[in-house]
DNA sequence: AAAAACTACGCAATCGATACCAGAAACGGC
DNA sequence: GCCGTTTCTGGTATCGATTGCGTAGTTTTT
């Protein structure tokens, strides 16, 4: 197997100590500059790479992140991972990324794995399935930097980068009631998440700016966040179903708008079909759909902010205790 | 910050000595039962977890391996990931993903940070920019294991796993064929790519064997895979403009439908629109696109295989020099 | 009863790099 | 010429874990 050369095989070749090619590789002031000269050129000569696990036990660093989300087969996790990503690169950061398929074991196996596995921070999405936050509060704890995105966690204490649910459901649901729907169903994400509270909160708002009524019948809430498809079709098809009948649907989010949208075909026959509007990144559904209307959520914007608050939450030298929650506008594509 | 307790802490507190501990951890035959107990038992209080770094340094192993694909945020490559996630942790591995985004230069820095990092071995799907393969040769013969999928190259020694191409697009000629269409334009991703080859190959074998002739003018190349939309919408424009009108579009990569049915739209009127077919893992495209007639990959599968390979190699004894090309076949959805 | 074998554990080197503490050599000042 | 600085370099401990070798102490063999 082969054997990347070290610090030793170029102290012995220049018979100087290893603290002298040390000091020389990382430009210390207090080595002769002939000396370092010799040093850096075998090194450049011989493709030196210092060894980053070596460095990583010393400083007890190991300059890679970790990130869990639901999944990166969706547009809104595959954008904002490449904000996280663009950060992450130019300031040297790995990113390890993992999956919970909205699984909360699963959320938690990879949180301990990629905590043992000694990333300097984690920046996590919440899986949908989980109302336990003690896993994530319990690394926090233990002095691990966490940033919460998207999905977060109201009770816990760090930095938090969220899109403006509420304000991009309302204006989402008042660009309907403008369009003249009048009965607007909501498919909800799973009850408990954030999210869906603040999406939730907007819907409600903009009907009562509009003088309609909050209709309960209405809301179908979805436990796995669109990963169970059944679930997803079950209130698809409900809704269709309903007496008095909805005009228009609200979905909650991308992987759901998705799911939502799969079901609508195979349900209803295309003259009556129930404008749909939604929160999702895909953009291609512009295209596809043209009438489908979109929330959009800032996802690179997100992921790059997330990125250098946890940069920041690493480096800092002292414990930080104060702690941001940024809100970036979503925008409304028709 | 947070210091995680070590073997010398808990050789301390039980008065023996580290080497003791580290053989009772790892159920050492040569060590007394009794104290193995004790040693376990405080383990388990404390919690103790091995540190990973130390042991990567000790074993020159980082039990992580990295996967270098052009983008996440496409259907076929996220449910490779899936794939070979799922075999990965299965087997103690981590996965650090990283993007190419099909750009030369990006995918060559990545792998040099990957192999920099001591991954153990590295999977990986070239980007369409790609044509010098020095960089990952290099790793090879430097001894780091690598496993090719999807998109490979030809004259590396090493495991591979793709699809059967070349049958994939012949069948997929053959279903626009036997449905009545006979002139069939071709948007192919970069021409030095072997998949663009094999499946180039298989649409000119279609052709022959129907008696139909092969016409140049009907083939477009799209040298950045799709990662560039203008190319694309270009692509798609001359074909429709084209004197002697197409009947039907086979589009080659996942990227490039998605490109191409957004040009689509743009470009032409829902009445004259030629039959598109093509390379695509988006399931979601059949149900918005119930006339999109595709050829789906087994990417999970793909996954799985690559990474078992990649498995085998890593943890084989001796230098293997006897390598497989693995060919699953595809799946044309109607 | 002496020799051999075995059990159970400790010492210290090692992985690759860094950093504190010394110390040699050169230099300047008076 | 002596002493105090400065400049440059080396020795060595350290990060956390593993492992080959050595060795008390006990048991078995002959």
């Amino acid at each position: 197997m082969f054997k990347p050369i070290t610090i030793k095989d170029i102290a012995q070749a220049l018979k100087v100590s290893t603290s002298t090619v040390s000091r020389s590789l990382s430009d210390s002031y207090e080595i002769n500059t002939a000396t370092k000269l010799r040093v850096l050129e075998y090194a450049k000569e011989h493709k030196y790479k210092r060894n980053p696990i070596a460095l990583s036990l010393k400083q007890r660093r190991s300059y890679s992140i970790g990130v869990s989300v639901c999944e990166v087969a969706n547009s809104f996790f595959s954008q904002a991972i490449d904000g996280i990503e663009s950060v992450a690169y130019r300031a040297g950061y790995h990113v390890i990324i993992s999956q919970s398929h909205d699984s909360y074991e699963r959320e938690t196996i990879n949180l301990e794995h990629l905590a043992n596995r000694s990333v300097d921070g984690l920046l996590v999405s919440m899986s949908a399935e989980t109302k336990d936050f003690s896993h994530i509060q319990k690394l926090s704890e233990q002095g691990l930097p966490i940033v919460l995105f998207d999905r977060v966690i109201a009770g816990m204490d760090t930095h938090k980068v969220t899109s403006n649910n509420r304000e991009g459901a309302r204006g989402a649901i008042q660009g309907l009631i403008d369009n003249g729907y009048t009965r607007i169903a909501h498919i909800a994400n799973a009850e408990h998440l954030s999210i869906t509270k603040e999406r939730m909160g907007g819907y409600t708002l903009a009907l009562q700016q509009n003088g309609l009524l909050f209709d309960e019948t209405l809301i179908r809430y979805c436990e796995h966040g669109g990963s169970d498809q059944g679930e997803v079709e079950r209130a698809v098809a409900s809704i269709l179903e309903m007496q008095e009948k909805a005009d228009a649907i609200f979905v909650a989010s991308d992987r759901l708008s998705i799911g939502c949208l799969t079901a609508l075909k195979k349900y209803a026959d295309r003259s009556d079909h129930p404008k749909i509007c939604g929160f999702s990144n895909s953009d291609i559904l512009d295209t596809l759909l043209p009438d489908f209307m979109r929330v959009r959520q800032p996802a690179f914007e997100m992921g790059e902010m997330a990125m250098n608050k946890l940069i920041h939450l690493i480096e800092s030298k002292r414990r930080v205790t104060n702690f941001e929650s940024i809100v970036l506008d979503t925008e409304l594509v028709i």
